[in-house]
DNA sequence: ATTCTGAATCGA
DNA sequence: CGATTCAGAATA
């Protein structure tokens, strides 16, 4: 690609002119020129000079030739923050796949704040006293305006820029009229937004112990070889991974550098904040959704700034500009919530992992049960595996069983408790401790499974469990293969066959009806609509005003209750048969933090897994709490299977209001892919395949180079360009998702 | 955001 | 008719 024309974002703080202009590359600047240096362009019909950036090259324009302007030079200055973060942009784009706009969006959060930072007032130049006669001067001219804006002024002193155009319905051309006739003049006022930083004491670090030195030892030594490398912890729940955390920060601070700490949404609460508070103090910057958007700019200020040394928040913490950044640590890695969902569907791991690598900085990924990716990439060398072993405190591992649903059938048992969760509830119950029912139901769709022995309906050609549908057949949503749905089991020959399915709800009234002096407490995505009511369940709970929290995935993450003995799992399988190749992992790590809730006091806990089946090594290697058994098995799944992280995955999604055109089109792309010899599936439809009257089809390609796919999403692209449909036709790109579709 | 254009409005 | 005002379009 040449360098005949630059691509050239000019203001991207304002929405109107957030798009890319194309500049013609004076032959003086063709060697120099980069992506990502500020310009001084001519801009507008006054070709006014303007700042903008480089974001793009081609050799030819789409404009006429005669239209385009000539960058005027490059900027001096070198890399500032906004241009690491373009250069950060440019990466997410190519990665990713998205527009550079929308890559910008993503990386600069800038947007309407900046003129919100600032207040602009109009204030009356010339002497009070000449007032009422210039008033007469232009009503009698009827420059009635100019005599709106004059009386309001004598009357006020000062009006605010927006009093003036809202109410009084002045425009630019009118203010600026009279500042030329020195009548008034255009004061700009800055002002500041402090959110309210409540005082804290800070907190001596709790001394670490000889496994956590270890690893901190060997931090410091890289860093002091200028070595920045990725580490990936491993350490069980309660091994004292934010104590690691603190340290390395620690470091890295002392260094004068400054530290970014990625944290699950869900899992921002005011006690994980704490932590890091009570150690640096006010040099923490907290960012989340509830700030509003000014105050987050301002957070964004401090940082650039150097007036932070930390800051927290979820996802889009990492585009913060520190001037000088030193780590980046994310907590409980393997959390799906890390992956965007809006386009450019970016991950924040390997986004955080590029940032690091373009400013020299290093990065620790942490968690309990790490993704299958991180794992793989820590023993094939790319990643430093770090490993925490050893407990905090006293804790012990919850005693674990394995409840065989198929045997409680057999036994005549149709409740939905096993006799063994059924005992131990009636003991805690007795005993006045409390319990967790865990519901385990994300990416469930409606699998159809044996209750008689526990044989689940796959696919035969893609290993994954097929989807009920109401015309009486089974779907397969990554091949389309179709199946009527049997009559009898085709296993066993039981005519107990059928769609699993299970609320909350449902689970809580069976609990009224076997234990009526249970007091329970529910969370779902209806009991939690409200705004804070997630944390009040969760106070009320930790209160003891329930013996019984019933909740799906919510009710896993963070809070520890001392008094909680007993967790069951009621439907293990049910994620486990979610029709996406995460399905096992997924299980595998909600099993083993929701087994991690029990007895986290001195009491010890006992947790109950019922499941269809007992022998998954998924549930097998959860209730063991092993994960590199785990991890065996599941890495030898996606090799056999050529999923990710072995194989790399790009699903194309289309969705549209005309079936037959969406078809066609996916067909088509289908085709050409399979023309460039990719491992084409598809097109088939979404498992939502209609939402709000728009068709969904997918397409999955896999291939063993990420390249590869980069190239197959640029090639689809660019033969979108000229089809008709896609004005109709919503087309998007994601690579090794992290949903299913 | 800023500048420019063309249509609308007002008083003569 | 001219001066002025105002809303909308374009910016390469």
């Amino acid at each position: 690609m040449g360098k005949l024309y630059a691509d050239i974002i000019i203001d991207i703080s304002h929405e109107a002119l957030d798009r890319v202009f194309s500049y013609k590359v004076p032959f003086s600047l063709r060697e120099e020129i980069q992506i990502g240096q500020q310009v001084a362009v001519p801009f507008g019909r006054g070709n006014h000079e303007r700042k903008g950036f480089v974001v793009g090259f081609s050799d030819k324009t789409d404009y006429e030739e005669d239209k385009v302007k000539e960058i005027i030079r490059i900027e001096p200055g070198g890399v500032t923050a906004e241009s690491r973060m373009l250069n950060l942009a440019y990466w997410i784009r190519e990665h990713y796949g998205s527009t550079m706009i929308q890559a910008l969006r993503t990386v600069l959060p800038v947007q309407e704040k900046m003129n919100r930072k600032s207040s602009r007032w109009i204030e009356l130049k010339i002497d009070p006293v000449h007032g009422p006669a210039l008033l007469e001067e232009y009503f009698g001219r009827h420059y009635t305006a100019k005599a709106r804006l004059l009386a309001a002024l004598l009357d006020q002193n000062r009006i605010s820029w927006d009093q003036a155009s809202h109410q009084l319905k002045i425009s630019k051309s009118t203010v600026d009229a009279m500042v030329r006739e020195d009548v008034i003049r255009v004061v700009t006022e800055y002002y500041y937004r402090n959110p309210n930083q409540e005082m804290i004491s800070r907190e001596a670090p709790v001394p670490l112990n000889q496994e956590q030195q270890d690893l901190i030892d060997e931090f410091r030594q890289d860093l002091m070889r200028e070595e920045h490398k990725v580490y990936l912890l491993h350490g069980v729940t309660g091994s004292g991974k934010t104590e690691v955390y603190l340290a390395a920060i620690e470091e890295v601070i002392k260094r004068g550098e400054q530290a970014i700490v990625l944290i699950p949404e869900i899992a921002l609460t005011y006690q994980t904040v704490q932590r890091f508070t009570k150690r640096f103090g006010d040099r923490v910057s907290i960012l989340n959704s509830r700030l509003s958007k000014g105050e987050k700019y301002d957070q964004w200020l401090r940082a650039k700034q150097g007036d932070v040394d930390v800051i927290i928040g979820p996802r889009s913490a990492l585009f913060v500009p520190f001037p000088n950044l030193g780590l980046i640590v994310i907590d409980e890695e393997h959390e799906s919530s890390y992956k965007s969902e809006q386009t450019p569907k970016y991950h924040a791991r390997e986004t955080a992992i590029q940032k690091a690598s373009m400013e020299g900085a290093s990065v620790i990924l942490g968690s309990a049960t790490p993704s299958v990716e991180s794992y793989k990439n820590a023993l094939e060398g790319r990643y430093c595996l770090w490993e925490l072993t050893k407990r905090a405190q006293n804790a012990v591992l919850p005693r674990v069983y394995i409840e065989d649903l198929r045997e409680e059938l057999k036994a005549g048992n149709r409740s939905i408790f096993s006799r063994k969760l059924r005992q131990l509830m009636e003991d805690r119950l007795a005993k006045g401790e409390q319990m967790m029912l865990f519901l385990n139901r994300r990416g469930y769709a409606g699998f159809v499974s044996c209750r008689s022995c526990g044989h689940v309906m796959e696919c035969p050609h893609c290993d994954v469990s097929m989807t009920y549908h109401r015309e009486g057949m089974l779907k397969c949503h990554y091949c389309g293969y179709e199946l009527p749905m049997p009559k009898t089991c085709p296993e066993c020959g039981s005519p107990y066959i059928g769609t699993f399915g299970l609320g909350t709800q449902k689970v809580e009234s069976a609990i009224y009806k076997e234990f009526p002096q249970a007091r329970v407490l529910r969370m779902d995505m209806d009991t939690t609509r409200k705004k804070h009511s997630y944390e009040e369940i969760l106070k009320a709970f930790s209160k003891g005003e329930a013996d019984i929290l019933v909740g799906t995935q919510m009710i896993v993450k963070g809070h520890d209750y001392a008094n909680v003995t007993l967790v069951g799992i009621l439907a293990a399988d049910l994620s486990l048969h979610a029709n996406d190749y995460r399905a096992g992992e997924r299980t595998f790590q909600l099993l083993t933090q929701a087994a991690g809730r029990a007895g986290r006091g001195d009491k010890g806990g006992e947790v109950v897994i019922q499941t269809y089946s007992p022998e998954h090594y998924s549930i097998v290697a959860a209730a063991k709490q092993d994960y590199k058994e785990f991890y065996q098995q599941e890495i030898g799944y996606r090799s056999l299977m050529k999923y990710p992280p072995v194989w790399q995955m790009l699903v194309i999604f289309f969705s549209g209001r005309q079936e037959e055109e969406v078809r066609d089109l996916s067909q088509k792309a289908a085709d050409i892919l399979k023309r460039m010899e990719f491992l084409v599936i598809g097109p088939g439809e979404a498992s939502l395949a209609r939402m709000k009257d728009q068709y969904r089809r997918v397409i999955y390609i896999k291939d063993a180079d990420y390249q590869n796919l980069i190239r197959a999403k640029d090639e689809i692209e660019r033969w979108l360009e000229q089809q008709d449909e896609k004005r109709n036709i919503l087309v998007n790109f994601d690579f090794n998702p992290m949903n299913s579709y």
